[in-house]
DNA sequence: ATTCTGACTTGGG
DNA sequence: CCCCAAGCCAGAA
């Protein structure tokens, strides 16, 4: 360890990784809040720092990060516009549904961890 | 080293 | 339903 008596603790791993890592496990079909997988990543509270991770993510990446969307079941307006079309598509295409006002039952689709 | 900025949630009025 | 304040981390300039 670099460490000096009394240094403060230097995370060894990002917040991002954990992050990341819980976002892969969501399965096909279903969605998380935020705030969920904050909490699942043993972050509660940081459901901020969950978007951060995820607008890290690189164009192509195995994660994911679409099965992502806001505690209300709608997908989360970005600064810079073009992934939310996409996003809405992916989902549909992998059985999500949409209601009239554009947001998603969270009823139905949340994702409940541990359980498939 | 400091400053700025971003895919959020929750509680209260 | 709307608006406001607080809590929170990391990477780029």
């Amino acid at each position: 360890m670099t460490g000096r008596p009394g240094a403060p603790t230097r995370r060894a791993t990002t917040h991002r990784a954990s992050i990341h890592a819980i976002v892969a496990q969501i399965p096909r079909g279903r969605v998380a809040s935020y705030g969920q997988i904050a909490g699942l990543a043993g972050l509660p509270g940081q459901a901020r720092q969950v978007g951060y991770a995820l607008a890290a993510l690189p164009e192509a990446t195995p994660i994911p990060w679409h099965r992502v969307v806001n505690v209300r079941g709608e997908i989360s307006p970005r600064a810079r516009t073009g992934s939310e079309g996409a996003q809405r598509r992916l989902l549909e295409r992998e059985g999500v549904a949409f209601d009239a006002t554009g947001r998603i039952p969270m009823d139905r689709f949340r994702w409940r961890a541990g359980l498939l």
